[in-house]
DNA sequence: CCGGATGTTCACCT
DNA sequence: GAGGTGAACATCCG
């Protein structure tokens, strides 16, 4: 199932995998839906059971399949079905998984399949996700999601970031999915790094060239990272840990909590 | 054996 | 109200 190597840190879904399964999902556009099977209702949101679920999608079709954020959207003709993947959540389509290997996950296992469904013409479509952090919503509210981090523009940007005072360290606001949508750990930290900008920055106090600046890392790390292969595949990765420096100057870098999350940036050039 | 891990949500703090 | 913290989820890895 993988040719990585062991020991390599594999793909959690940010906005990147997303992406990836959205056009896996593709796959399974216009097929009419012969079965819904929940293995596991513990993925289900309420007010979703797996009898409303068998309800609104069998007999229908998926005509769309979009993502916001890091959050997958499939429509149907009178109901959108939502799907997040947790920490550790892929989507398979025709036993084809969404990524090659998953963190905590090497290859796919019958036993974590939470949700399934099988088309008429005999395939299927599932959520397989070992530590049960995804989640089915039955029409998620999108609203609440920020702007795509792909497409946001220096104005919605600009909004996103404002706030009263000098505001929260600049990661954590990035982080937040109602301010900017898609940006996980990994990403934020690379973003950053590579914009010059130090994760405690108080996220109101950036300068017009500096909002600029953030605005065009974010599309062009993000565009850079799809090619490569995933969230994981920044430069900076093979240096979080103790005494690894940074990539650009060599300096040490730094360990430090924003956000709720592990954090790892250069002092030398992150202003 | 223990601590930590790239996401999200919630209860509980300050 | 705004942010932060820690727990929970379950598994794997160093």
């Amino acid at each position: 199932m993988t040719d990585r190597p062991s020991g390599t840190v594999a793909d959690v879904p940010e906005l990147l995998e997303v992406e990836r399964y959205r056009r896996l999902a593709e796959a399974g556009l216009d097929r009419f839906i012969a079965e819904v099977t929940v293995d596991d209702p513990h993925c289900l949101t309420a007010p979703a059971t797996p009898a409303v679920l068998r309800a609104v999608l069998v007999g229908r079709r998926f005509l769309a399949a979009r993502r916001r954020g890091k959050l997958l959207l499939l429509d149907t003709a009178d109901v959108t079905l939502g799907v997040r993947f947790g920490m550790t959540g892929t989507l398979v389509v025709d036993d084809r998984p969404g990524v090659d290997d998953l963190l905590y996950a090497p290859g796919l296992d019958a036993r974590w399949i939470r949700w399934r469904l099988r088309f008429a013409d005999g395939g299927e479509m599932a959520l397989h996700d070992p530590r049960r952090l995804a989640r089915v919503v039955l029409g998620p509210q999108e609203g609440v999601l920020g702007p795509d981090a792909l497409t946001v523009t220096v104005g919605q940007l600009r909004a996103a970031l404002a706030a009263r005072g000098p505001g929260p360290p600049l990661k954590a606001r990035l982080l937040d999915q109602s301010r900017v949508a898609g940006i996980g750990n990994l990403l934020a930290d690379e973003i950053l790094w590579r914009a010059g900008l130090a994760p405690g920055r108080p996220c109101a106090t950036l300068t017009d060239a500096e909002l600029r600046r953030l605005q065009r890392h974010l599309r062009t790390t993000l565009e850079e990272l799809a090619l490569r292969g995933g969230s994981h595949t920044g430069d900076l990765m093979a240096e979080r840990h103790v005494g690894g420096r940074c990539p650009r100057d060599g300096a040490e870098l730094a360990r430090g909590t924003f956000g709720g999350r592990t954090t790892w940036w250069c002092p030398a050039h992150q202003r």
